[in-house]
DNA sequence: TATGGTCCTGCAAACGATTGCACCGCGTCG
DNA sequence: CGACGCGGTGCAATCGTTTGCAGGACCATA
């Protein structure tokens, strides 16, 4: 009843030794055997529908086929199509991943690192925001390669596959200056965090190459990618600077806790105050008003991220190890002319 | 440098056998060896920082603290709070969840069971659409315990965790019939699965109570439960009965794709229809108009499932098997009384 | 003092695969 | 004709635990 068809099972039918059936099933070590008796194996084996057992595999050889994911928190629906691209693309080789939600809680973290090595990953996919350091220490004393997504080290020296951050807010701030806007605010992101600070430096960059000053008065900075933290610190610049007309935002959560604020001051999008966000989540063409946002190429995020893992874990020849993607504006109806409604 | 602290390591500090450690560190084999040698292992084991490898145990119990969880897709977001109850639940109680995708492809969950019996999961918890019967025949050859999320079969032959369908969808109609309207329709579910069914059974019921009669022409069937079916179904409906009022939707994607024929014929809601959704998806709160929906304990849905699983997997003295939760009604913007605008 | 019973703990065989090593037969070359 | 090389296969150890079984130490009872 069970799947009880074992290495012996098959050696028995095939009438060779055990020995003989791994090298004969073994992609790499069936040269060392004769054509001919392989075929008979593999017959055998089909027959006997016969799967090897990876725990015992596993055993011997220290990899597990299985590769770690730590992601903050799965309900955030930036990580889904992320988590889906890894997926399918490791997947496709015989790869599994374990996926865990750390809350960017370093305890949390901890332990399902810890549980996760117990468990023999053969590496670590982190879009983690905390402890990178850390995780990258540990992973390397645990001899397991490391890749970052949507986030990096800026010394780089760990793989990363990110979306160019810089880029992407140039596309918003460019769109929102040829609308006509002048006074032109930013709801930045944790500056601990490579996306929040890199989206932070592209901001004040494509400001000045629009020929447009940016006064200190207009850029806020919140703790986290939020929409409570969007909603305090959009009311916080909106006291600092009451006579902006548009708003770049570093996150579609944030942008969505603006949204929040205006309402909560009687100001309408697009007509008083323009919003854009970043991201593109699932569902932001669908808010009132549709979120003109910067769209990265999610799920592509993930596959690249795992073709980068196959490649550590295959060839230890490093190719490119800091891989950037390019966004995209996305434009829809929370953008508009200053002024609009008058 | 590597984690090779082995169960040999602690025998050799604290002076006893391997197997003598094995026992002082199972929980349930504990009471066979001295209370002091015990302690003078754990010490041994806590100082040498040993972790039990996982694999190895798995080879010998075969058993992998490991559930296999199939789901559709984890873009949809209904699912990424259940994941998160059923992975927290789990993860308290030492075991790890492997997720798959099945895309509702009989193909792809073949290959996923396959890959996850290899890998020796310990039972599986499947939210997934079809093939439940083969899927249960399945896991019954293996001895591995199934229990159903979000649907179940109609025997009741395997353990599952629902939400009351017919109970949530009279909230909905008695909302819609409280407020005046008297013409409903029903934008439906897929028959096939539980979930449509259930809710297409209620609704006919919870329609009579109220004292209203259910015309053939009110109820129109989609194949899935898709924002693209949605749509296409609502035009149906409307074509055939151009008088309703109110539309009840199986779900919320249904609903969404409802906004999008009201939007493309220049109906408005909630002034000329109200549109009660199902499932209070994340952000729907945030759409245009904002929906009114019943909202089910997704969370509660995947802690719940999770302990089930766990229950099956320690004493299997079988408790209730057949869970039922208890939905509630919220309202939001995209319900109104009827010719609210005139 | 012999016997029996209770606790402990060591021993060794699994679990299912991988892999270094040895060996065998045979062809080839000197 | 002997030695060598080589392709192919079997042997057995090994990975890190768990666990049935045996046996030793100790105590109590007859």
């Amino acid at each position: 009843m069970r799947s009880a068809v074992t290495i012996r099972d098959v050696a028995r039918v095939a009438k060779v030794h055990p020995g003989t059936v791994s090298r004969a099933l073994n992609a790499d070590t069936r040269a060392l055997v004769n054509e001919e008796t392989a075929e008979r194996v593999l017959r055998a084996a089909e027959e006997l529908g016969y799967r090897p057992n990876p725990i015992a595999r596993g055993l011997k050889t220290n990899r597990s086929y299985t590769i770690g994911v730590l992601i903050p928190d799965i309900t955030n629906p930036l990580f889904p199509p992320i988590l889906r691209g890894i997926e399918d693309r490791l997947g496709e080789a015989g790869y599994t991943s374990l996926i865990v939600n750390t809350d960017n809680d370093p305890d949390r973290e901890r332990i399902h690192i810890e549980a996760m090595r117990a468990r023999q990953v053969d590496g670590f996919i982190s879009a983690t925001a905390r402890l990178d350091r850390e995780l990258l220490a540990e992973a390397a004393a645990a001899g397991k390669p490391l890749v970052l997504v949507n986030r990096s080290l800026e010394d780089g020296s760990a793989p990363a596959v990110t979306v160019d951050d810089a880029f992407g807010i140039r596309l918003a701030v460019q769109h929102i200056a040829d609308l006509g806007h002048k006074r032109i605010g930013h709801v930045s992101g944790p500056q601990n965090l490579s996306t929040g600070h890199r989206r932070y430096l592209g901001f004040v960059e494509a400001m000045t190459d629009a020929g447009l000053e940016v006064q200190s008065e207009h850029v806020r900075f919140s703790k986290w990618f939020t929409e409570d933290e969007g909603a305090r610190v959009c009311a916080e610049l909106l006291d600092a600077a009451p006579d902006l007309t548009a708003i770049v935002a570093a996150n579609d959560l944030l942008a969505l806790g603006c949204y929040d604020t205006l309402e909560e001051r009687g100001l309408r999008c697009p007509e008083d105050i323009s919003i854009v966000g970043f991201n593109d989540m699932p569902f932001v063409d669908r808010l009132r008003p549709p979120l003109t946002t910067v769209r990265v190429p999610q799920r592509e995020i993930g596959t690249v991220a795992a073709d980068l893992m196959l490649q550590r874990l295959t060839d230890d020849g490093d190719g490119a190890s800091q891989i950037l993607l390019e966004p995209t504006l996305v434009v829809r109806g929370s953008t508009a002319p200053p002024g609009a409604s008058r």
